[in-house]
DNA sequence: GCGGGTCTGTACGCTGGCGTACATAGCGCG
DNA sequence: CGCGCTATGTACGCCAGCGTACAGACCCGC
């Protein structure tokens, strides 16, 4: 149904309505997303919005003093760019790659003329908005309370649910800038869980072996942010004349 | 200008059109809230959305385990309730009060009439929805990477700024519930700021002595948030025939 | 196949914030 | 006016996570 390059690939775009797509589907860009890519900087305008199709994006808050953490992550089930259409043209926050793969980009003032529409696409962005705003809130719950291994697990957890398959490219050094905590506290919580066998992982790659291993030791922010976003976005399987 | 209950000291109410506001004006109610009160429970549906004018409502994730973490505040510069036009219906916050005063409340279908216009109403409260998530964000940050006394700084002043005078009527175990840390953490550093003559506290009342004080302590976090609301929101004193 | 850069493992002391426990003090209500 | 509740002060041990430092291991490219 889905080849690896279309636009269906991203949940949002396949759960337009066939007028809509139609529309947008001609200005739908490929675009290759290589790791470490920076989307949007803190406070720069926005030129595109993204709909990603293998690609993870994060977004993240960079501190005065260069500390960061992650706010959110955006994969195939979403869209970047969501302040152009709540009317703050910039972002405070940054995007960068986090996995690399593709996804599609649309100008941001032919965005704007759908979204003015306020047909099924702007209740569709806005409904994702919502859910993110819920996985946001989230993070910042479970930065207060939970421990650097539990917050491992969801991270992990949230971002296999975005790839095709179980293993990720991925160092230490960069899932701890995500978390804004120590690389070698991810050292610590990655060998542990090494150890119980949920995972293994070698310089930069790092393979699940044991889902529901993850899934016992992960906080309950994991579920929370899963859950709503299967409640906002699960009409996003309607259209099936694809 | 204003009286003391009237809805344009809520700054949304105030920034709206003429025809809008006249529109909503008659079906606008004054509501006491007092402290304490839950208005929305995780998860319930909701029957109003809320524009507070003198009362402050906090938004907060409640944890498996009890502890808490507020999300985000509510003052006179916005509204509660943004999940239902942003087509959650429910919320997966809490919303309690957390300083009492008034408010104007709106049944949930006549905002979402007013709201499906695609009018002002809706672009201003997609904004304040925008600022809202930066006001998240910053707290997801926030929480990570500074210290108790610096984010008790930042919610003094973010709390200040919504009210008339410079005294809060508080007690530090609520504070603590807020910031979601222990009540002894709320003294020590409370009480490193009245010894630098910052605050004066007694019994449930914290009065702010010296504003730049607490401005020069506290994390970059306030202000980012504080710029953001102001950036966003700034047109919202248009309307002058009030 | 070998070198150099990058990634990962480990160690050590430090400190902020936690959990717990209990003492004191202010305020409101009878 | 005094009782009792609730708010606040203080103390002690504990530990997760930080900052720093360095050693070893892996991989890529030449």
């Amino acid at each position: 149904m889905t080849d690896p390059h279309s636009p269906n690939q991203n949940h949002l775009v396949a759960a337009l309505p066939t007028a809509e797509f139609e529309r947008l589907a001609p200005h739908l860009e490929l675009v290759a997303m290589p790791l470490g890519e920076v989307l949007y900087e803190s406070g720069g305008k926005l030129q595109h919005v993204y709909f990603p199709t293998t690609a993870i994006v994060s977004l993240q808050y960079i501190m005065e003093n260069g500390a960061s953490a992650e706010i959110a992550g955006v994969g195939n089930e979403g869209i970047l760019g969501i302040s152009l259409f709540m009317g703050g043209e910039t972002t405070p926050s940054r995007a960068v790659v986090q996995t690399a793969g593709y996804g599609y980009r649309l100008k941001a003032h032919l965005m704007m003329q759908e979204f003015n529409r306020a047909g099924p696409m702007m209740r569709l962005l806005l409904r994702y908005t919502q859910a993110l705003i819920t996985q946001v809130s989230q993070t910042a719950a479970c930065n207060r309370h939970h421990s650097v291994e539990q917050q491992l697990c969801r991270w992990l957890l949230l971002t296999l649910d975005r790839l095709p398959s179980n293993e990720l490219t991925m160092t230490q050094e960069l899932i701890a800038g995500m978390l804004g905590v120590r690389r070698e506290g991810i050292t610590e919580a990655a060998g542990h869980l090494q150890q119980t066998g949920c995972i293994r992982y070698r310089r930069g790659h790092i393979t699940v072996l044991d889902r529901s291993g993850l899934e016992s030791r992960v906080c309950e922010c994991y579920a929370e942010v899963k859950k709503e976003f299967d409640r906002l976005l699960c009409d996003v399987q309607n259209r099936q004349d694809i």
